[in-house]
DNA sequence: TATATATATGATCGATTACTCATATATGGA
DNA sequence: TCCATATATGAGTAATCGATCATATATATA
């Protein structure tokens, strides 16, 4: 049996890493065609097609065809919120860190 | 080099997993001692001190002992919010699939 | 139809993760 | 001191993940 903590560690697992959470934050301002993400991160097209393919899985983004090109939009915007406050809490972290040296 | 990206990923493979979210549903609701929540969770011992070791290294917990004890408590209460914003999240989702049925 | 372009996917590989068992360490009490 | 309790950690293992290369598919255009 699936749990709630299941479900938000699903979500919590598909935004976890450093590459998606790039392609997210490109999302965000405006780019959503997979041929303009990939050089803007320097990624290898199979990878950054894996990890696109991992977002949708997960319901953070649709996608639609459009001639050869596969474009990508948020489909909950939620996302964006939860990426925000896991950059302030790591941006504390950090500031707490230096702080010794102070 | 470590962006920001990288850094936010860090807080967020460390609670994107099912049994740390459990653990810090557990503490958000004033258990903060290993030795109640592995019996909670059911949990085998070690797995769970590693668990917490994680969770504290990524600095969403804090740990102090008390004679045999090893307590925990939230080091950025923030992390509730990402949390309830991943259940909102999965919620949403769980609704879109089943509606297909409706 | 032949070719170029954009994307997806099979196969492989090394690294990381989660878990378990056994054992170590550290503390408190009889 | 001896023993019980709470926690931490080393070692081993199976499973998953991320990346890459090669190749397949699908579409647009000459």
């Amino acid at each position: 049996m699936n749990t709630a903590a299941d479900f938000q560690a699903d979500i919590l697992s598909a935004v976890a890493h450093p590459n998606r959470i790039r392609i997210l934050e490109k999302i965000r301002y405006g780019i959503n065609c997979n041929c303009e993400i990939a050089p803007e991160l320097n990624m290898e097209q199979s990878n950054l097609s894996r990890h696109l393919k991992i977002l949708v899985k997960s319901g953070i983004l649709r996608s639609w065809k459009e001639g050869l090109r596969t474009n990508y939009e948020i489909a909950d915007k939620r996302i964006y919120k939860l990426l925000d406050i896991a950059a302030d809490i790591a941006k504390t972290k950090l500031e707490k860190q230096t702080e010794v040296f102070a």
